[in-house]
DNA sequence: TGGGCGGTGTCAGCCCGGTGTCAACGACTG
DNA sequence: CAGTCGTTGACACCGGGCTGACACCGCCCA
């Protein structure tokens, strides 16, 4: 779980930081509130851990903008104050919760935890052509229900033919986008893996040879 | 959202649900602890509003069943007391959040809203996956009903591969939500952390290699 | 019928990931 | 403060599967 420590009053800050690096979460800390904004634009944090009080930007502020830049990240705010005004006020921010200084070590370790528990992002569609499915996330690909044992460029061929529907893929396009890398142009390196994927696929075909043009999905005909 | 409030002092009870009525809630309000088992049996309530000084059955107990049995509803405590050592204990029972009395009836609204909004999309408290469990707010793992005896780093990224679900899950990810961000690109913490992990989970494997692709839960097929 | 494109068989090199080991570090204990 | 233990990550090494070149073949079409 990543985490962001925002306190300004530095022995705090890092102490809180080793204690939930203890606790086996990754911590970045960070004194101010400026600062805080330029980490979270970069890196995704789970929870943010944010002192209210700040210089500079204040701690309201930086909430504000988290809430509305970065849905996935919690906010636990920290204060000084007591008063149930400034509790309700937090709340309204949007910091998904909120701690009261001084706090006992033990719960804010339970807080964090607590926060989080986070939905985790929308598994992207699998792919489907003919009696083929295959499912970029899980990376695993199917032929009639029944698994496919495929070498990472093979995948990576099927893969890239499935998203290009059942249009003609060239050689040359199959080579830049999984291969990506500086492609000698003589490379046999589409054709042997080609083969090996069709062998792997099993009968009937699904993958045509068009002459001069290059390959596309689908029975022939 | 459906709330329950349990609370003795009927006054008191009576004013809390015509107030979160008129918030738009759907309120139900019972008198002791017994009552409450007895609707939570029946019921699926997102927030409990549970006073801790109850009694016949103590809110403690309550709140005890509640998150042994239904862990979909959150608790918010009501307490007499507001020293730090109470808030821990409470959140040990399993309680998502404390409210010292008195209050302020809009904090109340505000936290069993915040409360509701976040048993929403929670993930379920206690990830599975296989034979393996893994509770992160008490933060231990089974595999089939055997402890595992997991070091921080261990823990963090078993954690994050069961909720990953069965998605392939690469050694970047991995390296950026399980470590912190002094991230040496070519660090073979990833590498060895597996190894050991994958040595405490025993047999049969239950974390797949991809090549060139990362690591999956389940076995293959 | 011959040229050229694409399929096939084979093989050597290589890269990826697993493993064994060790040193550094921090926490705990006497 | 010294000693010990658990944790962590770097390093070196290994093994196997993957990969792509090469040579050859077969088929389609001029």
């Amino acid at each position: 779980m990543r985490v962001l420590v925002v306190e300004d009053y530095e022995v705090l800050a890092r102490s809180i930081g080793t204690g939930l690096r203890r606790e086996g979460m990754a911590v970045d800390v960070v004194l101010d509130g400026n600062e805080a904004l330029d980490h979270l634009s970069t890196t995704r944090y789970d929870v943010v851990v944010l002192d209210r009080d700040l210089p500079g930007t204040h701690g309201d502020e930086v909430c504000r903008q988290i809430t509305a830049q970065r849905r996935d990240s919690r906010v636990l705010m920290l204060t000084a104050s007591v008063t149930v005004k400034d509790r309700v006020e937090g709340l309204g921010l949007g910091a998904d919760d909120y701690l009261p200084k001084p706090f006992d070590f033990s719960e804010l370790v339970a807080r964090v935890r607590a926060l989080g528990r986070r939905a985790q992002p929308a598994t992207p569609p699998t792919l489907r052509a003919a009696d083929l499915t295959l499912d970029p996330s899980r990376r695993v690909a199917f032929r009639a229900g029944q698994r496919l044992e495929l070498s990472p460029k093979e995948f990576a061929l099927l893969e890239c033919l499935l998203a290009s529907g059942d249009r003609v893929v060239s050689s040359e396009e199959l080579l830049e986008r999984v291969w990506d890398e500086a492609a000698d142009p003589f490379t046999t390196a589409v054709k042997t893996t080609m083969r090996r994927l069709r062998a792997k696929l099993g009968d009937p075909p699904v993958i045509e040879t068009v002459r001069e043009g290059g390959y596309r999905i689908g029975v022939p005909g």
